[in-house]
DNA sequence: CGCAACATTTTACAAATGTTAAAAAATGAA
DNA sequence: TTCATTTTTTAACATTTGTAAAATGTTGCG
């Protein structure tokens, strides 16, 4: 199981020690596409990581679904309302693919975040990496047309262009779908 | 001093000792309107917490100045790449008032993290409060029409609206400030 | 296969926002 | 105050993006 998990990315910083007390708390789950992991409302009570899959989440608008996330193999995954604030979210996450995920019950993490530095200090570095990654897409909207976020999503995720419905990319990207038909049309 | 910090909300859950320990590092220092406080292209030292006073975040973009954050008192002000991964950061930071700031090293910062506990889960909140907002403000541009987003701005941070360029709070939004008049003028 | 359900593209038109330039209003310094 | 500078508003027009609906393409199942 330890061995296992030094090449999640996401675990390699820690510590065998660590690693022992983070997996005393984690169980091996597999869902197959489209499950719905978790639902906006609900106070969602794990942490996963995305071991292999894909998954997406969204909000539900009036009359419209906004995907604002994708998430691959290596990927953390948790309502970010729940984890935070022990509220519920704004999002449901769901899988675009049969998916293999570890998780970590919040009450469990919790608890270590009060008794190990280590794992304190893991915790704080996966909310900073959040935290820039979604900056980033916040200010790449100010500076880039919808033409040349596309181009950059392309680059950047090329497995989930080919895996995911281009209606969500659209949405993710910031645009209708009809739009991102016209930037793909101008080839 | 201590005392001091206890009214400054960030600080309030400390205990007394890791506030010692915290204030061991810090130093007060007050600038004048108009300074630019950290710089794009460089790696700031610093982490703040603005005491009293307004400051904004901006990056410079072709033709056009994207402001994407404004700091009031409480809040904490940190270049995020800097802070997060050790290089150059993306944003300026600038003073829109005279202001009184605390400031931290980061190198003492880092060390605290890797000594105390309850800092270490301080510093984790700190990134998870940012992450929450961050990610608000984009779902919020999905959502919500820049007229509505106006609005919420007024009603959140009136302050604000009273004492910083139009030009900058248009940017913020994310529409031009010819589109920030007409929504106004639509009284 | 052949159909049904769903996804994607295309079309025509409408609405929102951007661009540029100029006028009006506000601000700050002498 | 007065002048110069900066900010904000307004106007006219261009461009982008959205909406709705139809056409086309794709997928999976009986």
């Amino acid at each position: 199981m330890i061995e296992q998990l030094r090449n999640i990315a996401v675990f390699s910083s820690l510590s065998e020690e660590s690693l022992r007390e983070l997996s005393n708390c984690m169980e091996c789950i597999q869902y197959p596409k489209g499950t719905t992991i978790i639902r906006a409302d609900k106070v969602e009570p794990y942490f996963y990581v995305l071991q292999s899959g894909i998954a997406r989440a969204y909000s539900d608008g009036e009359n419209q679904q906004i995907t604002f996330w994708f998430g691959q193999s290596g990927d953390v995954l948790f309502s970010f309302n729940s984890y935070i604030n022990n509220r519920p979210g704004y999002e449901n996450i769901e899988l675009l693919a049969n998916s293999a995920l570890i998780r970590i019950k919040l009450t469990d993490l919790f608890l270590l975040y009060q008794q190990n530095l280590e794992i304190a200090n893991w915790g704080r570095k996966i909310a900073e990496q959040e935290l820039i990654a979604t900056e980033r897409r916040l200010i790449d909207r100010a500076f880039k047309g919808a033409a040349e976020r596309y181009r950059d999503f392309t680059a950047q995720s090329p497995e989930l262009i080919k895996k995911v419905a281009l209606k969500h990319i659209a949405s993710y990207l910031g645009v209708t779908q009809v739009t991102l038909s016209r930037i793909r049309a101008a080839h």
